[in-house]
DNA sequence: CTCCAGGTCCATA
DNA sequence: TATGGACATGGA
């Protein structure tokens, strides 16, 4: 019975790879920031807390020549928990993406051609959670990466799940339930701004209501999904865009007011200015429909040089 | 010290 | 419809 229990602990999850898939740029780019809360990266592997089914899988994410493998350290894998999971990775890794017309449309482009190569088979990597894809949005607005990453990491560690293994504590993001509780004396404690606390109630109670929810998102075309989503206060064009490429999964949404976007252009172009809205919207038209995609690979130019 | 970060809302004209 | 200021904090 107990080697039974143990063999069940051990069972993995194994993911066919598409092709081009690179498991190391996309660790490259989830071990971007060491205030990271919410996974953990190794050499060749990534530690993330999924909440499934309302259960805690601390999950080992790892890579086989074709296959990705899915191991959970803290209890055996229910069916409907291995479901759970097999979608989860495949929505944050974007596993289910055919690059092929992306690379194809990019390759002789002056911006793009070079780092389709140079960072073939990177995937978007992608929020499947609809509420922390919002908050982040929300939190990352106008303040630099590194404290928006503190001030979530203050969230997470107080608030979300947790589960102790091996001397560490994982975290999940927290819920919309317990975000829409929290007092706004504690978010300012944590340095949070007025309106940054505002808009996140807010879009927690929404949430709780259900008046937002992923799926009526997911079935709407994308412009009239980013129409809705610009109707909740806090969530202006760059989040809008920001949430339809990386949680709906729409490589057209593009977040031109990006100031990381705008950088990395410069950089690439050896400009001495920064683009002009008009360049930009002339680059969105030639990306058409891989904006965002591209915009993902221009934002892997800043982490990895 | 000043300027700017993976912006957005609100007041004012 | 367009433009300017406020927002919290920290790094360059």
């Amino acid at each position: 019975m107990t080697s039974e229990s143990h063999k069940n602990t051990e069972k993995k999850i194994w993911l066919p790879l598409p092709d081009p898939f690179s498991f190391e740029h996309c660790l490259d780019f989830l071990n971007r920031n060491s205030y990271e809360s919410l996974h953990e990266v190794h050499p060749n592997k990534v530690i993330k807390l999924l909440k499934l089914e309302g259960q805690l899988y601390l999950t080992e994410i790892a890579c086989w020549e074709k296959m990705m493998g899915l191991r959970c350290l803290n209890r055996a894998w229910t069916t409907a928990a291995e479901k759970a999971a097999t979608q989860y990775v495949t929505m944050l890794f974007d596993l289910d993406r055919d690059l092929k017309s992306f690379y194809l449309q990019m390759s002789e482009e002056p911006l793009m051609g070079d780092l389709t190569r140079q960072f073939r088979g990177l995937r978007m990597i992608g929020f499947p959670d609809l509420f922390e894809a919002l908050c982040w949005s929300v939190i990352g607005q106008q303040i630099n990466l590194s404290f928006a990453y503190r001030l979530k990491q203050r969230l997470v560690t107080t608030y979300g799940s947790k589960l102790f293994w091996k001397g560490k504590h994982y975290y999940t993001f927290p819920d919309p339930q317990t975000v829409s509780g929290i007092s706004e004396n504690e978010f300012r404690n944590w340095q949070y701004s007025a309106s940054k606390t505002n808009y996140l109630q807010n879009v927690a109670q929404q949430m709780v209501t259900g008046s937002l929810n992923l799926e009526s998102l997911q079935r709407m075309p994308t412009e009239a999904a980013i129409s809705r989503l610009l109707e909740i206060k806090g969530i202006g064009p760059w989040s809008a865009h920001y949430v339809a490429m990386k949680c709906l999964r729409r490589p057209e949404a593009f977040p031109q007011q990006d100031v990381g976007l705008h950088h990395a252009i410069k950089l690439r172009t050896g400009a001495s200015e920064k683009p002009s809205t008009k360049q930009l919207e002339k680059l969105g038209r030639k990306w058409h429909p891989w904006q965002g995609y591209a915009t993902f690979y221009l934002w892997h130019t800043l982490i990895v040089s």
